[in-house]
RNA sequence: GGCCCCUUCGUCUAGUGGUCCAGGACGUCUGGUUCUCAUCCAGAAAAUCGCGGGUUCGACUCCCGCAGGGGUCACCA
């Protein structure tokens, strides 16, 4: 591995985190562990428009709910403190100063509406709007109320991205962009570049949206005089339908909501990291320990992934068989239905650890377990509707359940003894399971489906087990 | 429109000149596992490797062109 790695995840407050960003802080942080560096959160916080509420507590949130642990940040300090933007401004003025001095920033003298004009005569000639074609003679000194430009030098660049490889460039992509609004507050555009530097980042990961602008962030860079850091342009991720970047709008969700459905954070990760990357091999499952060694920004797809919300449930329920019952009932048991809460930790460790090789997501629990902690009414249509017993005539069926309750009454309802007496009854019978297996799993649990018969009725225990069972009888 | 990026089964992908009439996974379908749902196991269908040229004994792999998709051209990030 490299020297140790400095990375940043670097999200503006103006909402909630979605997969994309979440690949982004991911493989920035994955970059920094396996390189045993460091990894920080900055918040870019410099468009006061668009910041909304409580959305920086919710990044905090939902990285911390994923184990993306930052070492520093706006909430915890660090050696670069502060790590929000807008208490940087002292800074951001500094270097604009440095930049004035040497003659490569000034004022922009136009209105908004010469602007526009300016863009809208582009745009009829059909060519790109270049701001330095219409660069001020005489520009007027830089009073803070007007926006500062960069007075940018064209020119080609080739440049190596870690993901997308060799890039190349020509100078029309370079212009002069806006250093300060005339809010006083830096873009993007400058700020980061400022930030990543006094910051030490190594490595800037970022999505695709950025790649067209990196020449103009390089061209900035030389006439800071500043190393440029190693730059890695992730491509986008797609929305289930068409092959447009995935947003808000088509319907990518909060990461915090898939914690809140039940998903674990560590099959999120594991779902996210393969989305546009692999190790080589046939490896599908990772935990997290796995990724951080096997993870390099060089084997991430140049092309944009659709996000398959399928696979992401398949990874789930495979992250879930691989717990210990413990874990599973401590990360789990919140989901169980309300009803549950009357019964004792042990009978809910039971019940969860029956469920364990059927569970897809926590948010199944309720309706996979509800029988377990409530009696539910009998439901005639689960046998007059079953294929095998609505064959047999009513007293058939009850003289079956007699059979099987006479039994069982005989029964300790140990798992050994329930399994024999189930298979005993086949015997005397003479009756397939898919009869007389069905038949008793409806009387006992009035549920469309349910873990396997021995283990239910071992759980529900004697009492209520034949308890239902004549319920079921009475109702025939 | 200029510039830039991308293009292998429905989806995520392996693949860096021959071992690929293209491998794995999800999903789908079929069968099995003493009931259901699921798990697990076995199997199947599924990609003229975007298209057209070229280089080569040989190309998914290299070169050129084209097409399609995406990004960008904000006092947003």
């Amino acid at each position: 591995m490299s020297d140790s790695a400095r990375t940043r995840f670097a999200p503006s407050p103006t909402g909630f985190l979605h997969v994309g960003g979440v690949r982004t802080a991911l493989f920035a942080w994955l970059v920094a562990r396996q390189s045993g560096g460091q990894f920080v959160l900055r918040i870019e916080d410099t468009d006061k428009a668009r910041e909304v509420a409580g959305a920086e507590q919710h990044i905090i949130d939902s990285l911390n709910a994923l184990g993306l642990e930052y070492d520093e940040g706006p909430d915890k300090g660090g050696q670069f403190a502060p790590y929000r933007q807008s208490e940087r401004l002292a800074s951001y003025k500094q270097w604009a100063q440095k930049l004035i001095d040497s003659g490569r920033a000034y004022a922009d003298p136009y209105t908004p509406a010469e602007m526009q004009a300016f863009r809208e005569d582009a745009q009829a000639a059909k060519q790109p709007f270049l701001y330095r074609n219409h660069r001020p003679e005489n520009p007027p000194v830089w009073d803070g109320t007007k926006p500062l430009r960069f007075k940018s030098e064209p020119k080609e660049y080739e440049r190596h991205d870690a993901v997308m490889g060799d890039l190349h460039t020509g100078p029309e992509t370079i212009d002069d962009f806006i250093l300060i609004k005339s809010d006083g507050y830096p873009t993007y555009n400058f700020a980061h570049i400022v930030d990543d530097a006094e910051m030490k980042i190594t490595h800037v990961i970022r999505g695709q949206e950025f790649l067209s602008s990196i020449p103009n962030y390089l061209n900035l860079s030389e006439a800071l005089g500043l190393t440029p850091p190693i730059m890695a342009t992730m491509p986008h991720i797609l929305g289930p339908d068409g092959n447009k970047k995935l947003s808000k709008r088509d319907g990518a969700k909060d990461v915090l909501d898939y914690i809140r459905d039940g998903y674990l954070p560590e099959a999120l990760i594991n779902f996210i990291a393969s989305l546009g990357w692999n190790d080589g091999t046939e490896q599908e499952l990772f935990s997290i320990t796995n990724l951080v060694e096997a993870f390099s920004l060089d084997r991430v797809q140049r092309s944009g992934a659709r996000f398959d919300e399928q696979r992401l449930l398949w990874m789930n329920g495979a992250h879930i068989r691989e717990l210990t019952v413990d874990e599973l009932y401590d990360r789990a048991s919140g989901f169980l239905p309300a009803e549950a809460a009357s019964s004792d930790e042990a009978y809910r460790k039971q019940v969860i650890a029956v469920t364990q090789e059927r569970l897809k997501y926590f948010g199944e629990l309720p309706e996979l377990t509800i029988f377990f902690f409530v009696d539910l009414p009998v439901k005639p249509e689960l046998i007059t509707g079953h294929k095998q017993l609505s064959k047999l005539d009513m007293p058939a069926i009850k003289d079956l359940l007699e059979q099987a309750k006479s039994s069982l009454e005989q029964s300790d309802f140990s798992l050994n003894d329930l399994t024999k007496r189930l298979n005993d009854l086949l015997e005397t019978t003479g009756q397939k399971p898919a009869v007389l297996f069905s038949l008793i799993r409806i009387a006992t649990t009035q549920a469309a489906f349910s873990p396997a018969l021995a283990d239910t009725m071992a759980i529900l225990g004697k009492d209520r087990s034949l308890q239902r069972i004549d319920a079921q009888l009475v109702a025939l």
